[in-house]
DNA sequence: TTTAAATCGGATAATTTTATCCTATTAAAG
DNA sequence: CTTTAATAGGATAAAATTATCCGATTTAAA
């Protein structure tokens, strides 16, 4: 099992910082960028065409296509990445699993998990590509 | 994917706490355990052999068998359950799954994904399992 | 001593996730 | 118009995880 995220998600993330790292560049073709972010170059093709979807992307076919952002990188957010790909599970879920707890009939971890998922939760939100592609070095 | 820990990690913490529940039983056979927290039968079985040379369950063979504690669950805490089970991947890697992800060399999200999992790590290491199975009612 | 009932451990099956491949479509360059 | 180069998307393969099965071993009861 990956951390946190899915790898399909992880590459994801890896990639849309190397793009928001190059401002400069407009198109980035899909082969360039997964050997930059050391990612599977098909897998992440796939990731990719969610993303594009969900209007994170931009991209386009032919000689010169590749893929851009849809919007602003300060207007990306991390937790739009990961609900994209991995959907609501790290944010809504049970950490044990079980369908019927909630707050009126909690699993004995609920309210552990849900005060740690918060700031969880509230990083993801507030994160913009343009700011998590400063960070770092790696 | 499951939300930060494997089924098979979701499922021993839900036959543990079960146990963990009715302190007058002392031996636990794993079908009526596993009907009881829900949980495949044999799954949780397989599972709980990791457990049993952890030292944290007791194991019996034969009639009258089955699993019991190995030390007082007030001396279980959940990081015991879930280092044995899913490994450090958790509480040690990166969350873009960057290999050479250090404090000295960290990738985008090292110090936000740090600051979030430092009170994970400190919840699983201080709620022991008599604690846990206080909590809840699911 | 035999029988019944439990875990152990290896083998196998099913499912999900990860990864790749190939054809179709698109668009720019020649 | 043809060629080249890119993504789209469906099909398929590989790997990991989840789930089951079965014979071996062990232990207590009959």
């Amino acid at each position: 099992m990956p951390v946190i995220f899915s790898r399909a998600c992880e590459y994801a993330l890896r990639g849309l910082v190397e793009m928001a790292r190059h401002p400069e560049k407009q198109f980035w073709r899909i082969r360039e960028l997964a050997e930059q972010a050391e990612t599977p170059a098909p897998f992440l093709a796939k990731t990719f065409q969610s993303l594009v979807k969900a209007r994170i992307l931009n991209s386009s076919k032919g000689r010169q296509g590749g893929f851009s952002f849809g919007r602003p990188v300060d207007q990306i957010f991390l937790i739009d990445i990961v609900k994209t790909i991995d959907g609501t599970t790290l944010t809504h879920d049970c950490a044990l699993g079980l369908p019927e707890c909630h707050d009126d009939n909690p699993c004995p971890f609920h309210d552990q998990w849900k005060r740690i998922r918060a700031p969880l939760i509230e990083a993801l939100s507030e994160e913009s590509l343009a700011h998590v592609s400063k960070q770092g070095r790696n």
